[in-house]
DNA sequence: ATGAAAGCGCTAACAT
DNA sequence: ATGTTAGCGCTTTCAT
C-alpha cells in the first residue's frame, strides 16, 4: 500500500461513523461525514469562505454545532502562519514580573491593549523581558504573529531575534540604543516635565525639588534632563534625589532625604507613582503644611490621590491611550494594512491639578477638589 | 508521481542548500541537512531525547544556532497536543477587562499568577470571560493546556464547554451553581470577616456598618451574609448600604449615605479596594475624626493606605498567594501530577491593622505606623 | 545509533 | 457549487 492509498483510506468516511474519533472531540472530518459534504465545504462554511449556497452554509453550522465541533487553532496557525497570538512583554526584577512602581502604569496600559487587541480578534500573551537565560525557551515555544515590549532596554536580544525573524515588534517607550523596532509610541515626557514645572512656579514655588530613579531607562533620563534644563533656563540650582526605583521601601527614604536637605524645596516632583504619598508622609513629619509650605506633583495612575488630604496634583502619562495605539499599530503592522499611521508616535500628558500644587483658591477645570470641611 | 514518490524528493536535502527556504527562516530539515543528519536526530538532539552521543547533540545544537534555527511553536503544538499556554479570564463590564474595583486586586493575583506559570515553563493568555457573543471565536482561537477563571459567573458556558472538552479550568473563587471546575482556590471570606468585626468591637466599636455592593457574586454574597450573621450575634442591628461596585462614583456616594444616616455607626468596614478613601473623604465631610469617632477597615491590596492620613488598617486577600496556588493546581492537573493536593483550597486572609481601627494606642507586630508629628 | 515515514487537523490551490 | 489533494513543520513509532 503506497502512503497515497493509505491516506486515502484513512479520510474516506467509511471509518467509524463519526463522532468516536480517538480523541473524543469531533474533528472537521466527523462533521464533514455527518454533513454528507467534503472537508473544504465545512472549512469554507465555518470560515465564511467560498461561495456556498446558504442552505449548505447553515447546514453545515447546524452539524457542526450538534457534534460540538471546536476547530483545532494548533492546526490552523500550522497552516495559516497566523495565530492570532501578541506577546506583551514584562520587565521582570528578579523572580518578578513588573516592578514596584509601574505597577500601575502597567496595570492600566495592559487592560487597555488587552481591550483592544481582543476587539481586533487578537489575544495577548504574558510574556518575560529577557531574562538571564531559560527565558527564551518559553519565547520560542509560543507562536506570536507580533509583540509589544514596554521600556525596551538597550539592545535587547529578544527583541532583535523577533525582529530579525520578520515579527513585528512595537514598542511602549522610545527604544535606546538602535533597537529595531518596527513602531514605537511614547509620550512627549520633556514637555511634560517643562509644563508642570511652569505650573509649580506659577503657584509660587522658589525653589524645586526632584525626587527621580536612579536607572537610566529612557523615562528617568528624559525626566531628569528636562528638569535640569529647567533648571538652567530659569537660574535655579538643582535639588536632586534620587534612589532605585524598584525598591518598594527606597522611596520613603529619599523622600525624607529631599526633605532634610539644608537647600530644602518649597516644592517637589516625583517622577514614580507611590512619590505623592511618600512625599505627603514626609512632609508631615517635617511639619510642613501642604501646599502652604511644599508644593507637590507627583507622576502616578492612581486615583487615589484625588483623595488623599490634601488631594495630590498627578502628571498621568495616559497608559490606557498608549496601550491601546501601541496595539492598533502593531496589528496594522501585523495585517500589513498600516501604511497610513506613522511609526513613531508621541502622545501627550495629562496634568491633573488638584490641591497640592495651588497656594491660591482653587479655580482650574480639571478635578476640582471637594470643599474642605472647616478647621 | 505517486503522493509518496513527491514527498520524498520534497524532503531530501537535494533542494536549494539550506537556508534559503521559502520562508526565510530555517526549518528542522535545513538544519538537518546542514549538520549531516536526519530530521529525526535534530529533533532528539534539541529536545535531549533519544540516545545520541553527545558529539552529536553538540554539532547539531552547534549548527541549528548558526543557522537561527527556531522550532515552530505551531507544528509542536500540533504534533504533541499541548501549547504551553494557560488562559486567564478577566469578566468584563462593558467593552472594558476588568473592574475597577477588583484593580488591584487582580493585578497583584495576575503578577503572581505569570509568574507562577512561567517558572513551569507555561504562558497566560488574557482572554475575556463569556460577553454576549463573539467572545467564542477568540476562545477556539487559540489552543489551551488549561485555564484559569476569576470569579466563574453561575453557569458560564466557556468554563462547561472547556471541561467537556477535557481542558482543565481552576477558579478563583468557589463556582457558584454546580459549574464543574476541575479545582477551586478561594479565601475564607466568612472567617475574614468575623475576625475584623471582632477586632472593631475590641477597639471599642458599638455599632458596625457595612459598604457592600448590590452584586451577587460569591465574595459580595458571603461578606454581606457573615455580617449579618456577626451582627444577630451580639445583637447589633445591621447598618448596610450597598452600591453598584462597578461603578468608580457609586462608591464616594454610597460612603456618604451611610455616614447620613440616623443611625450613623460608629465603625465602617468597607468590602472593595477605594472604600478606605471614600468613607475617609466622607467622614472628613462630616467632620468625624479617624479612628476618634469612626473606626475603618476596608477590605483592598493597595499600599496607599500605609500613608493615608491616617494610615488606615485593610484586609488583604493575599492575592499572590491565590494566583500561585491555582497556577499550580492547574499545572498539576494539566500535567497529571496532581493527585496529591487538595482540589479545594481555602487561603488565610491578613488583617493589617493601621491607626484606623485602634482607639488606644498601637501594639500591634504588623505594620506599625510611623509616628505622627505633633500637632 | 540513526533514519524513514506517518500524520497531528486544518486551509488553499486546483480540479471537476 | 463542491471535492481532491498537498502540504504547514514538527514528533514519534518503527525499521534498520
Amino acid at each position: 500500500m503506497t502512503a497515497a492509498e493509505k491516506h486515502q483510506v484513512s479520510r474516506t468516511a467509511a471509518n467509524p461513523p463519526a463522532g468516536s474519533r480517538l480523541n473524543g472531540r469531533a474533528g472537521i472530518r466527523d462533521v464533514a461525514a455527518a454533513a454528507g459534504v467534503s472537508i473544504t465545504t465545512v472549512s469554507d462554511a465555518l470560515n465564511g469562505k467560498g461561495r456556498l449556497p446558504d442552505a449548505t452554509r447553515s447546514h453545515v453550522r447546524a452539524v457542526a454545532e450538534r457534534l460540538g465541533y471546536r476547530p483545532s487553532a494548533a492546526a490552523r496557525t500550522l497552516r495559516t502562519g497566523k495565530s492570532g497570538l501578541i506577546g506583551l512583554t514584562v520587565t521582570t526584577y528578579g523572580e518578578e514580573p513588573f516592578t514596584f512602581t509601574e505597577f500601575a502604569y502597567f496595570a492600566e496600559m495592559a487592560r487597555a491593549a488587552t481591550s483592544a487587541a481582543l476587539a481586533r480578534g487578537y489575544a495577548l500573551v504574558i510574556l518575560p523581558a529577557t531574562s538571564r537565560h531559560s527565558a527564551f525557551d518559553i519565547w520560542s515555544n509560543v507562536a506570536l504573529d507580533g509583540t509589544v515590549v514596554i521600556d525596551p532596554s538597550d539592545h535587547d536580544p529578544v527583541v532583535t531575534e523577533l525582529v530579525r525573524s520578520g515579527i513585528p515588534v512595537v514598542s511602549d517607550g522610545r527604544p535606546a540604543g538602535s533597537l529595531p523596532v518596527t513602531a514605537w509610541v511614547d509620550n512627549d515626557h520633556e514637555a511634560a516635565v517643562r509644563g508642570l514645572l511652569d505650573h509649580l512656579a506659577e503657584s509660587g514655588a522658589r525653589r524645586i525639588g526632584l525626587l527621580t530613579g536612579t536607572s537610566t531607562d529612557t523615562y528617568t533620563r528624559l525626566s531628569t534632563s528636562a528638569y535640569l534644563d529647567w533648571c538652567e533656563r530659569v537660574g535655579q540650582d538643582p535639588v536632586v534625589e534620587a534612589y532605585p526605583a524598584h525598591d518598594p521601601c527606597a522611596g520613603a527614604v529619599a523622600a525624607d532625604r529631599l526633605l532634610a536637605r539644608p537647600d530644602r524645596p518649597d516644592a517637589v516632583y516625583g517622577l514614580f507613582d507611590p512619590n505623592g504619598t511618600d512625599l505627603l508622609a514626609a512632609a508631615r513629619r517635617y511639619g510642613m503644611r501642604v501646599p502652604d509650605d511644599l508644593l507637590l506633583v507627583c507622576c502616578s495612575e492612581s486615583t487615589v490621590y484625588a483623595s488623599t488630604e490634601p488631594p495630590i496634583t498627578t502628571l498621568s502619562l495616559k497608559p490606557g491611550r498608549i496601550g491601546n495605539t501601541v496595539i492598533q499599530l502593531l496589528i496594522d503592522a501585523i495585517e500589513g494594512t498600516g501604511s497610513g499611521r506613522p511609526v513613531e508616535q508621541v502622545m501627550p500628558t495629562d496634568l491633573i491639578v488638584r490641591t497640592s500644587s495651588q497656594r491660591r483658591p482653587v479655580r482650574t477645570t480639571v478635578s476640582a477638589p471637594r470643599p474642605l470641611p472647616p478647621e
